[in-house]
RNA sequence: GCGGGUGUAGCUCAGUCGGUUAGAGCGCCAGGUUGUGGCCCUGGAGGCCGGGAGUUCAAGUCUCCUCACUCGCCCCA
């Protein structure tokens, strides 16, 4: 073994790419019918585009992008995230001109430079929406809602929806000048890493889990006490409209994000069974990103969550969406003779529509029997001297453990009709 | 960047106090059945025991280094 994937990538193997596509066309097909449009964008950018817009000293900006000079020197970063690019492409292409909204999803790979772990990767994928153009709170309800919708459809469930509100870049000034104040006189016994935050971040010192700084932060003023008046009133609205639609949330004043962009509501679903992690959707609202990254002043609404941390619950909730695929007919060719005729009925089997497989190098009846019975096939056909002698074909259900003799030509339809009857028989029976 | 754990067959793992030719189950291939899958039986292929150095008459086993994987910290999906 010479070669291996590079750290903390993963091969999505025959074995589980059936559950990945079973999750995209049910996150699609959620998306369509709320009326949101696929986007794909490159996947790197020019490295300022996620400079400007997650923020100089985030974790992400300041140590996880993959960053790169291409051969005329320009800096390029691969995806770091899935907001930023896609607000790029919303600017660059006008799309805003087709009418505010504009409601957008996407399915896509994101990368970064972080020590792999349970639920953490420095390749992985995302679903997500942005809703770019409209600041009412129902966007927010909205799409938390087509979050747990979706969530809900493929078996997440248990989980637990945070929201909070951080408000506006003017009101979280005054709350951060509040809260750097109140833990000034206890800085010294915080860890290590929330005196950097002190300085660089303050509002992440709010979701230390070090139990010590919890206790020495317990006190601090809630940040719902510092929000301007206007996002007070669309929180409220938020709530209101989460209640509406029967969600179950939870308010976390200590509820904060990563990113610099954020405005206003925040929100994360959190499930167990992720390891260390918690989280497997998180978003919120940027209303200053879109006028930060070049474009007119335009609120948006967005949210990512993690399809790798999504399988990996479903795992662990014992959850399957999809099925494994198998063929509808094995053509098993049994001597010389029965090759090229062979090939030419799985094709026929294939023009109507069925999966058919065979197997190579004319192998003993019993080592191409054995395959198809691996192949999941319910019917097996077999084609050998006699067949061809006599222009027939032998059929075997597997299932049934019976078999029985069509004529050669034209057995593809009542191969195609013998298949329908029995998968109905089955449905009926259970 | 910093800690802990683990590296033996394609996969999951045994391997005693350091001892002779390194094992099992599953999977794969073949045969038992010259035209019939699953169950059963028999056989076969497949190993730089992660790599390097050291200790020893002798190392899969002990020591050190290194690499990889993995879990956690930081941070995030």
């Amino acid at each position: 073994m010479q070669y291996r994937a590079p750290r903390g990538t993963n091969d999505i193997l025959p074995a589980d790419v059936w559950r990945w596509q079973a999750l995209e066309e049910k996150f699609r097909g959620i998306c369509r019918l709320a009326g949101l449009s696929e986007i794909r964008t490159p996947g790197f950018e020019e490295t300022e585009l996620f400079t400007r817009s997650i923020g100089e000293v985030t974790d992400i900006v300041s140590k996880e992008m993959y960053s790169f000079q291409d051969r005329s020197g320009r800096d390029l970063t691969l995806r770091p995230e899935g907001t930023a690019p896609i607000v790029r492409a919303w600017i660059e292409n006008n799309l805003g001109a087709e009418g505010l909204p504009t409601k957008l999803f996407y399915i896509t790979s994101i990368f970064r430079y972080e020590r792999p772990q349970a639920g953490r990767y420095r390749q992985h994928h995302q679903f997500g929406v942005e809703v770019i153009g409209a600041d009412d709170a129902s966007v927010d309800a909205e799409m938390i809602a087509l979050a747990a919708r979706f969530l809900g459809s493929v078996g997440a469930a248990p989980w637990t929806l945070k929201i909070n509100s951080i408000g506006v870049p003017a009101s979280r000034a005054v709350y951060v000048q509040a809260l750097k104040e109140s833990v000034a006189g206890v800085l010294g016994e915080l860890c290590a890493s929330c005196q950097a935050r002190y300085e660089k971040n303050p509002l992440r010192m709010l979701d230390c889990k070090e139990p010590k700084c919890r206790e020495l932060t317990n006190d601090v003023p809630d940040i719902a006490e510092y929000l301007d008046s206007e996002s007070a009133a669309h929180f409220e609205k938020v709530r209101e409209a989460l209640t509406a639609l029967g969600l179950d949330f939870e308010v976390d004043p200590r509820l904060v994000r990563g990113f610099d962009y954020y405005t206003k509501t925040v929100f994360e679903f959190q499930v167990e069974g992720l390891g260390a992690q918690n989280t497997v959707c998180g978003g919120g609202r940027y209303d200053g990103l879109v006028e930060e990254l070049g474009g007119p002043a335009t609120p948006a609404f967005g949210f990512g969550m993690g399809i790798e941390r999504l399988l990996l619950t479903l795992e662990q909730r014992g959850a399957t969406v999809g099925e494994p695929p198998r063929a509808d007919v094995f053509v098993v060719r049994a001597g010389e003779g029965a090759q090229v005729e062979g090939l030419a009925l799985a094709e026929e089997l294939r023009k109507t529509g069925l999966t058919a497989d065979t197997d190579y190098g004319n192998r003993s009846m019993k080592a191409q029997m054995k395959r198809a019975g691996k192949s999941g096939a319910r019917l097996t056909l077999i084609l050998g001297d006699d067949e061809i002698a006599s222009r027939q074909v032998t059929a075997r259900d597997m299932i049934a453990q019976q078999q029985w003799r069509l004529p050669l030509e034209g057995c593809a339809g009542m191969v195609k009709d013998y298949l329908e009857t029995a998968e109905s028989d089955q449905i009926r029976r259970g």
